[in-house]
DNA sequence: GATGAATGAGCATTCATTCAT
DNA sequence: GATGAATGAATGCTCATTCAT
């Protein structure tokens, strides 16, 4: 078996026992059965349990990252709506199509150590100030209401991660095409039509 | 010392250094440290290391959940959107006034074992069942919009939480009424005004 | 038992198991088991295996440092010669008081780590210097060959430890008396009597 | 390249990493890493890392036995002094022209395990043994000083050994020549000069 | 012969929990 | 009730050695 076969044999391992027991209570001997290599060899990919886990969260961030394309207004091609709706869609595939690796970015990796937390924060906040610069051009088009860009950004994103956050840890079944349907309509309107 | 007392002293150190720490970092010896107690008379009062931290993810259940008060569309003195925004209001007032506990909620209390995972999800389970409920309502009266009302709740939960996530993770400074009031407004209008 | 008598049995025990096994084939459980105690009491008294060694180490510094007596050419009470005789036995009574670690110092602790290695010959560094200034003063009184101090001090150092290292590392048996008198005679004449 | 030469190729970076590191701390990684060859090859050459130590301590044992003449008080060419003197100029100049191999036998190799402690105490023995003879030779020709050898025979040993270890470990820079001359002067007339 | 990936026995250390005082 | 000394199960990690290629 080649060298990164191998590596990434032991890291999908990883992935499972980490989404199966937490962080925590997985132990290396469990990973190292479910891969079905002996401990020595954890060791020989990874420096440590730490690593595997932060690898398992780097990759999906850049996994991620390449899903989320910029809205462009420009573009003569596609429309404002289509390339948002292109976008919450492969996001919300990117994060489907692994899950697994989406319930340890989601639940796991929360809280798990000050290192970690500033990580994720970070990544939100990259992906936050992506959207912020996306809402900001769309407020000079006229396209996106007036208002505080950061707050909205915050609001869409944890919308839209609440609701895999229950798919993949309540087994919430939804067609993926309903879920950036519903996403982008929510966004459209809102909820409330109070007067 | 009355036994209650020194139960809530000793809960509350506890609360405290648990969400400077994380449930793991956080040891007996830091909690009796900073109670100023010895290191059995904290399993005088409870059980063990996770019964306080399930004591005090309760506690803040219980606190949101008299917090939350039904939407009651037939109400005279208050209309809906007055009491949606007083709803809002009181969650997000509920949980910034005890900033150290909520961080406990959002950040350590995740993914920190199955039974407490369920626990968290029957929480937002319930939450999100009132809301459903009212949401129905409203369609009935046609002030909510017509669709999925479970997607609806579980969407203004997920905005709802990562705003204060944010606060009370990256100390985004923004005034109570301030948070309620962008929250309503997304709630009422989305954020798009793609055609 | 006391706290204090608790920490000198383990210490006590400790000492045993290095003189017979030597630092690295001794374990924390061969220590444990021959104190009686649990594997955690150990660390209640001790930060890790290497502080025991190093305090064994210590111990006998100070002892050692306690046993040597600045030779003072102007004392009326007792000659140079005497002075000599009884610092020389003074510390052979002092390393073979307790041989278990005075097989410690001379055998498992040399070699075992560079900052130790450090203590070791900032010890003999020590005890050479103070060695050398008597030396200096007897050469100022005539009472010492002339010669450079610092040799003589290795030298004579030296003779004592090979001495006590067989002494104590392979059972020679002579009476301490006998040993001083021997090592003072080599000190006076030297062995060779060749022209 | 041939067997042997690859044989000693890793012997001598064997030696080189122990002198630097100490036995334990010198890993076998550390050695094929210095020797440029893979894991797998330093086994087709030593047993285990035990061996090549012990091989390196016997090789140093082989050249100071070879270092060392036997003293002929009949020899008609050269007086004993002169022989004495060629003798702790030799054994010295053994000791000193691989400095590595000596720090590894002064200090390494001490206390390292029973074996090897019984090693080098037999190897002091036989050294000692010659050394006594010697002695007792040179007492018959009253070239020696009344007294017991064995207890000569250690304290110029060790005296031998302490000035070769303070040359070795701090680097202390005394000329080759000089070292033979002091050792032996301090032979011929110790030190002290109390009456 | 040479390689280096794989192995797994071995061990120090941590820390929640207990219980005699 | 309060204490804190004692406990020991549990686990991550190292590294000498093997062996298939």
């Amino acid at each position: 078996m080649e060298k990164s076969e191998r590596r990434s044999q032991i890291l999908a391992h990883a992935r499972d026992v980490f989404a199966k027991r937490g962080y925590h209570a997985a132990k290396i001997d469990d990973i190292v059965a479910a891969a079905g290599v002996a401990r020595g060899t954890f060791y020989l990919y990874f420096d440590d349990k730490r690593a595997v886990f932060e690898e398992i969260v780097d990759n999906v961030f850049t996994r991620l990252g390449e899903a989320i394309l910029r809205v462009d207004p420009t573009n003569q091609e596609f429309s404002v709506a289509a390339q948002v709706r292109e976008n919450i869609s492969r996001i919300v595939c990117a994060l489907l199509e692994d899950r697994a690796t989406t319930k340890i970015l989601l639940s796991d990796a929360v809280g798990l150590d000050p290192a970690l937390d500033r990580k994720l924060l970070a990544f939100y906040e990259r992906v936050g100030t992506l959207l912020e610069e996306s809402l900001r051009d769309g407020q000079t088009l006229g396209i996106v209401a007036q208002g505080d860009v950061r707050m909205f950004s915050i609001l869409t994103l944890g919308a839209l991660k609440e609701l895999i956050y229950q798919v993949v840890m309540r087994g919430l079944e939804y067609p993926e095409e309903r879920i950036g349907a519903e996403m982008y309509s929510f966004l459209c309107h809102g909820v409330l039509r109070v007067e």
